[in-house]
DNA sequence: CTACCGTACCGTATCGTGTACGGTACAGAG
DNA sequence: CTCTGTACCGTACACGATACGGTACGGTAG
């Protein structure tokens, strides 16, 4: 399940993430308002999952009824924008020195901001939103990229490359737990369930290699060891490629 | 919208993904069968995106009732893991000379997969699904890593982070398109909706960084040459590092 | 040839979505 | 007190997946 976000207008999203509307109200006694149901949504998402994420139910948690919200919130998909924007305030945002530990300090962050908020993963990446926190953090996250002779266009590229490599990891990192959540099945059923059936029509003759390195795989998955050293590896890796990249434009 | 996949029992999902069932079926005349269905949804998936993808719609295009299909298919979730798993056989499965052109070809043959197909980036990749061509193809992309030094657990990272990669350029490379058919909002005319807005609320002084390398993205992106770019240039690093890892173990 | 029965297919119903629309009730202004 | 704008919400609709209980027919047993 991947969720869509801002279904219409930009204009009034962006409005929305922005707090433009300065929501003067003398009428009526507005108990409800953006940040409290923000935050009742995000609280959902955490416990339960995106998918477990209704209006209803955020409605419900507030004590409300569901077309309530649509006084504050053009719908669902702008009210999972501000999620993912306000969520990002959360980041740390200490200098570090140099180029190569901002990275890694920006790249923990990251991965402990998708295990903060693993719904964020379920959050189609399609169009960035442009919210104030997202801003605030883009901009920190460039300000160690800056001046060491990239170009704009090159800072921009390592970052994402970095990113995305934060986020294939919190995959890895955050997958059991998720799937164990929606599907109901621990991993560890799932393979016991699934195992004696693959005996049967998995042939090690047929994929000679697949089996002996996923049997290896697995082995290692139970020392719950691998996908923390993978983000750690995989990171030092793009890391050696951006220190090529800065060298020969220093030059 | 990420879509979950195979809601129930593993053994029933993988029974089906291996075509365990021997569909004798003397009685009735069955004119619909397992192919057909995964055929038909493959096609509207394509054409429409992983969100138009209904029961109803499959069933439709098929000519049948929408629960004619739970004859064949267990639901929703099952149809999506078999689709998964038969548009994986339409990847190339050429041998290059050594694992740094294996790897490229691997890389290339896996973005133009997510070209084919892009709502495959829209299926959560919870728990991989375990059919027979996903097995023939990590038994493929595995064997051109094997016997250059590598554990079993470090060639399945290496491809781990090489596919990882591959799937976050498949996202910015067919987010314009698939986001332009979700919203029915071009990037052009999103922007231009944004833009005016984003000027009043968007200060180059408290973003200074991202306010400067932010508009060197969007002109660079409006030359259409980013996405590409970034592939390969991302693919160099990550092979860097991995003849780096080699190396160290070839010792 | 008839009776039977297993199976392919489907109509209907249930429950869950997001959200449009038309109230209702109340706070403040005149 | 009357008027008006607004916060809130009840109901309804158009989808979604899918459980359940038929229906109709083809092959087989007698």
């Amino acid at each position: 399940m991947i969720e869509h976000t801002g279904s219409g207008d930009p204009a009034r999203t962006l409005a929305l993430l922005w707090r433009t509307q300065e929501r003067v109200s003398r009428k009526g006694k507005p108990d409800l308002s953006v940040d409290r149901i923000v935050r009742a949504g995000i609280e959902l998402a955490d416990s339960d999952g995106l998918k477990a994420l209704s209006m209803r139910r955020v409605a419900e948690s507030l004590g409300v009824g569901t077309m309530s919200l649509y006084t504050y919130v053009p719908g669902k998909g702008e009210l999972i924008d501000v999620m993912v924007d306000t969520v990002q305030a959360t980041t740390g945002r200490e200098t570090a020195q140099g180029w190569r530990a901002h990275l890694t300090y920006v790249a923990r962050e990251n991965l402990a901001l998708y295990r903060r908020h693993p719904w964020l993963l379920q959050v189609a990446p399609s169009r960035t939103v442009l919210g104030p926190q997202v801003a605030a953090k883009y901009d920190f996250e460039l300000r160690g990229l800056d001046g060491i002779g990239l170009s704009d266009v090159e800072m921009d590229s390592v970052l994402e490359l970095v990113l995305g490599h934060v986020q294939n990891s919190a995959r890895g990192l955050t997958a059991a737990a998720v799937t164990e959540k929606e599907t109901g099945l621990t991993d560890q059923q799932w393979w016991d369930a699934a195992a004696p059936f693959l005996m049967t029509v998995f042939d090690p003759a047929r994929y000679p290699v697949a089996a002996r390195v996923g049997g290896a795989v697995g082995e290692a998955h139970q020392s719950a060891f691998s996908p923390e050293h993978s983000f750690e590896f995989g990171l030092e890796m793009l890391l050696d490629g951006v220190g090529r990249l800065i060298e020969s434009r220093a030059l």
